[in-house]
RNA sequence: GUCCCCAUCGUCUAGUGGCCUAGGACGGCGGCCUCUCACGCCGCUAACAGGGGUUCAAACCCCCUUGGGGACGCCA
């Protein structure tokens, strides 16, 4: 039994997006699953859109994920006196042939068969006139006239194609270089590609490299066609939907599993499984769970899976990932020791680290630069109200422990005193230690801001 | 326009001829819990695109229609 190869051939003409991460995701568990190879293929073949630092945020944006990959990445971009050597093959065993025609006698051609209702080809025009190097030419694939290229899809089943539906598709630019179609087949071939799973919109070129295979006499690989991601409009996804770039997400404060559990349900199923985890993943993985038809991206959920692995994250690990967020976007340098504290009052009640950074944020003023919400300042400070928590701050100072628990008794005592209900002081000493009406727990939250922070707020409220 | 692919709740999906008066999840709505906000828990809402077949029996198989997506480059 061949080892199975999978592969990722992301081209750096922007960062990688959802439905490239999706795509990476599925061959990195086919492979891995499998006991497989993953290859990584930089497809940078289109010189001028092209850059260094697209490569660099898509290897990034993979190692963020973990979707490490066991060979590459190779560059095509390195290897195109490989191409053109098969180019030259494909021109000795006469699969291929040199044209002259001008980019704009072949948009010619194509428009006229628009108007006639046709598929826009190029013509042939130049398959038998037996034309030879030369400036300007361009070498095409001498696609078969009659007869149909067939394969069994991976996710999709049997698909037939006739051949009069290609024209013969150019492999060589007239600067010289090979075309994508030839590149992905050699590097494929010779990669020992054994499963080529991709977007479905790469099906309608499938047959062309069918074609090239053959000619070129290499075994075929496996083909699988994953649909396509769309927007909430249903179309194609792309920047105008807002976030598309796996990037994004991480700066909005998603964790990387999260992002994984999310897009492998989208196209893929297992059972009634909604929640996974890469170890999960490498267990349950399997071709047979892809789906047929496109799925929309839907934030919502992505929120809710997010929120999940937040609820459930190493605390250590999500305060480190919280205070990196707090530090790049406020000025605060939280200590370790302290995050860790706030994280766990937070990990029900956020659906992103960058929205627990927000509602932790009042951790982390001194009590006088605590903004307050003014609203509420003026509904529950009231001076009657203030007093009693005048009493609450200096009972707090006598506390031998300034615990949770002691915090709760000493108030219930204090309480059960002025026979009034907790209802009454809550909302009000809430505003005083938060400046706000939500936050976590009262109790914990005074436990966690400790004893200092906490009567340096209490005083302020009082003295306002 | 031509070709290819697809078609179950608003969304992600389970379902591979009887177990389906179609299940789960997100969302929405209602309730419980409660010091606020969340979490959690409970309940409700909502779908087999339409029409023909095949079959004792179709969400599941076939055909047509309709709808949607994708591709038609000297981009990848």
């Amino acid at each position: 039994m061949t080892t199975i190869v999978t592969r990722f051939p992301p081209s750096p003409t922007g960062y990688l997006h959802i439905g490239g991460a999706r795509t990476a995701l599925f061959n990195y568990l086919y492979a891995r699953k499998n006991n497989g190879k993953f290859v990584l293929r930089i497809e940078d073949t289109d010189q001028a859109r092209s850059t260094q630092e697209m490569t660099d945020a898509i290897l990034d944006a993979m190692h963020w994920l973990g979707l490490d990959f066991d060979e590459g990445p190779y560059f095509q971009s390195e290897r195109g006196d490989i191409y053109n050597s098969y180019v030259d093959k494909l021109l000795a065993s006469g699969h291929a042939y040199y044209c002259s025609c001008t980019p704009d006698e072949v948009e010619q051609m194509r428009e006229e068969a628009r108007a006639k209702g046709l598929k826009p080809k190029y013509n042939g025009c130049c398959r038998t006139k037996g034309l030879g190097p030369g400036p300007g030419r361009v070498v095409r694939f001498m696609t078969p006239l009659t007869g149909k290229v067939v394969f069994d899809d991976l996710v999709k089943g049997p698909i037939a194609w006739d051949v009069q539906e290609m024209d013969d598709f150019v492999v060589r630019r007239a600067d010289g270089s090979a075309i994508y179609q030839m590149a992905v087949v050699v590097d494929d071939a010779e990669m020992g590609v054994t499963h080529v799973i991709r977007g479905d919109d790469h099906q309608n070129n499938t047959p062309k490299q069918i074609l090239i295979y053959q000619a070129l006499g290499f075994p075929l690989p496996l083909f699988g066609h994953v649909p396509m991601i769309l927007g909430p409009d249903k179309k194609k996804m792309s920047k105008r939907h807002g976030a598309t770039s796996v990037m994004l997400y991480k700066e909005m404060g998603y964790l990387p599993e999260a992002m994984l559990s999310y897009l492998v349900r989208l196209g893929w199923s297992h059972g009634d499984d909604e929640l996974f985890t890469m170890d999960d993943l490498l267990q349950k993985f399997s071709l047979e769970g892809l789906g047929k038809s496109a799925s929309v991206f839907d934030m919502d959920k992505l929120g809710w899976t997010n929120s999940h692995f937040i609820k459930t994250g190493d605390v250590p690990r999500l305060a480190r990932l919280l205070g990196e967020i707090i530090t790049t976007t406020t000025n605060f340098q939280p200590a370790q020791e302290y995050l860790q504290a706030i994280v766990p009052l937070f990990q029900p009640r956020a659906k992103t680290l960058k929205e627990m950074a927000e509602q932790a944020e009042f951790f982390l003023h001194e009590a006088e630069a605590l903004p307050y919400d003014q609203h509420a300042v003026d509904k529950f400070l009231t001076p009657e109200i203030r007093q009693h928590l005048r009493i609450l701050a200096e009972r707090m100072e006598t506390l031998a422990s300034f615990d949770q628990k002691s915090l709760e008794n000493m108030v219930a005592a204090y309480l059960e005193e002025c026979g009034i209900k907790f209802k009454a002081l809550a909302q009000p000493m809430r505003v005083a230690i938060t400046g706000t009406t939500m936050s976590p727990g009262l109790f914990e939250t005074m436990d966690v801001l400790g004893k200092e922070r906490t009567l340096a707020r209490l005083y302020r409220a009082v003295s306002l």
